[in-house]
DNA sequence: TAACACTTGTGAAATATTTCACAACCGAGG
DNA sequence: CCTCGGTTGTGAAATATTTCACAAGTGTTA
């Protein structure tokens, strides 16, 4: 919290608090057999752990529930966030069709669409807005993240009015790199994976 | 190709190749317009660019074309690559109705499901075969990359599967940590990063 | 109690990566 | 031809991150 961790490190404890989520928190797990479930050094993680301030143990390794609220407790991951959608296609109906379990840390209480047909038409849990709503349905909403699917030349204005709303960090899917100096953007892109993915593979031979 | 590049500058170069391939290819870059576009220090594109073996440029920077090539050329991005998908949920489905384009760097050209009925009542263009028979078609087709979007339960034997093909590759979308010794394998998980998202935002104050 | 087998935690060493600073280059405009 | 403004390329310095090695703790068994 006071000391400001690697990134690699933050990473690192969210792929942990991933697979600690999905245990028993009575689980005993030593350094190592935590490293294989995660594909991580068992030393990166000892160490990973002490320059987060790890919590007491000792021999026989760490009970997963205690791991996991030393992680939860580290970056505040008890209290749920707030999250909406801009763009309802097919992968912007998926986040609001199959909503991410995770413990009820993510909540997504709205759907923004340019498209009002779309809106109408589709059926959904969650309240779906028209995209020119957004800035103030996230201000009233309280919303504190968005996620961001739709084509790339509405990525920027999309941007814009979710900062005018407040929000606090984006994760930003469509194909435009987006970026800004006051709050966190992350973007994703998959062909770029796959790309990133080749190039990483030294020895590929490739066909036809 | 022959120094090993450092991972980082890798995904750099990447995300550069994306933008690139949106550009005018006559269209003059200096590093520092370059940065501006991909969030990065212009002095860090220089360096990349520089281990990276660079062509020679001059003074005004450098032509988005060229720029292309180079990278194109250094992680042989011109070859096109086969890639066929697992499970064809929401997800899976969007990446075989809305197929990458990417300089036609990847061609989606298989699904697979364990599911015999969606296969047969789903429209493709692109042809679905039932989960039992991948590593057949896998091998037959000659597919380079797979992407997994199958429950965690299934992921496991998804990948044994696509290795039995073959695969070089693996994108993995499922909610389970996958990795292995022989072939490259890439996780991405749409929880964790915004969990990620939020563990960077250092003072985030959570609402309800 | 003593010895063993297992573990963690961490300073220090080794690497990896980013940042800096600056020489060298080029074209334009006197 | 000289200077100015803008640029690249890169060795060296500064940081960041990972790896190592080992002291120290604990439970078990004899």
């Amino acid at each position: 919290m006071s000391v400001q961790l690697p990134v690699q490190t933050v990473s690192r404890l969210c792929l942990i608090y991933r697979v600690l989520l999905g245990m028993d928190r009575e689980t005993l797990l030593s350094s190592s057999k935590l490293g294989k479930l995660v594909n991580i050094p068992a030393h990166t993680i000892r160490k990973d752990l002490s320059v987060a301030g790890k919590l007491k143990s000792s021999n026989a390794g760490y009970k997963a529930g205690e791991l996991l609220d030393f992680i939860k407790g580290l970056f505040n991951f008890d209290a749920p966030l707030r999250v909406c959608v801009a763009g309802i296609g097919l992968l912007g109906s998926s986040f609001i069709k199959n909503p991410v379990q995770e413990g009820g840390q993510f909540i997504i209480v709205a759907g923004f669409d340019t498209n009002i047909n779309k809106i109408e038409v589709m059926k959904s849990e969650v309240p779906l807005f028209p995209a020119y709503e957004m800035a103030d349905r996230i201000r009233e909403m309280k919303i504190d993240l968005g996620i961001i699917a739709v084509p790339a030349q509405a990525a920027e204005i999309t941007m814009q009015r979710m900062k005018e709303g407040g929000i606090k960090g984006i994760l930003n899917f469509s194909p435009a790199i987006l970026g800004d100096k006051d709050i966190a953007v992350r973007n994703v892109h998959f062909a770029e994976e796959l790309r990133f993915l080749t190039a990483m593979i030294p020895d590929l031979e490739k066909g036809v």
